[in-house]
DNA sequence: CATGCTATAGTTAGATT
DNA sequence: AAATCTAACTATAGCAT
């Protein structure tokens, strides 16, 4: 009941990360526009959530400030050019494979498949991992299925 | 004297002004840090100050983030020609992001997350799943502590 | 100028609906 | 799931050094 102090590391609750990106995406973005405001400052905010949704602000134009940054940078660049975009592009791409591997491994977990690597530990918060997202879907069809009954009773009645 | 509530709007005084970009830049970075920490996202945050000085923060590599910045509106443009091996590249891109946004809808429904979509018929479906997975991870798992327990046992004979 | 202080403004974690 | 509430927590405006 009692706030406490948080540690800055990631939320293992998922709905719970998801409630306080919102929340904290709201804030920074609000500071971000105080300070550019405030400051007359040039402000470029990116983020992308871990699902991979995009969101950013720009006080002037986005373009703008990286081109900008860009350029800021050169000059400690300056070296490779020719396959410096190549290398970009391909770490990008490694990074998102890398993501939906690891999606992909942890769906085929759940389906019970690929199990072999996994320790005792890993195997046991894997079953409660399931016990918990099956109590979940029996408690919504459940639900689903009452709603639908009644809907269909009260056509009955309506209709009679 | 007292402190007062202030308007968001340019600081007039120098002296001021770079007082409070100084510490409002400081909390903006450290914001930025604690949500991409806490809800493991990816960020990229610029700041030119007026005198155009540059600060920048990002948690994963900037360049990935800004590159990542500009498919993304690629895909959404259209319009003007990029090149042809743009054009795979970004549509290699936006499959990648399907699949993985994909991957991770399929995560969250096997852990009894964002349900309210499903059909009758398809949460009937994923119960099966579910209790399919549950089965096997189950008996991983009394196969593993069998083994381990006749590792075990074996040891403690032949110490004896 | 920059840094430290402190009371107040502002943000948000956890609960509730 | 999204909005609201509230008690803490955190950032910072205005001064002082």
């Amino acid at each position: 009941m009692v706030r406490q102090k948080i540690q800055i590391k990631k939320i293992d609750n998922t709905t719970a990360r998801q409630v306080t990106f919102s929340k904290r995406r709201r804030g920074l973005f609000k500071k971000a526009h105080e300070l550019a405001t405030l400051c007359d400052a040039e402000i470029a905010l990116i983020v992308f959530s871990a699902t991979g949704k995009l969101f950013e602000y720009s006080n002037s134009s986005m373009r703008q400030v990286i081109e900008r940054h860009s350029l800021h940078n050169e000059n400690k660049q300056a070296a490779d050019q020719p396959s410096l975009e190549l290398q970009l592009e391909s770490s990008t791409y490694a990074m998102l494979s890398k993501e939906l591997s690891e999606r992909t491994n942890e769906v085929r977990r759940l389906k019970g498949e690929h199990l072999q690597g996994l320790s005792l530990e890993e195997l046991k918060q894997l079953e409660k991992s399931l016990e918990v997202g099956l109590l979940r879907v029996v408690e919504t069809k459940g639900e689903k299925a009452e709603r639908e009954i009644n809907a269909l009773r009260q056509k009955v009645t309506s209709e009679v």
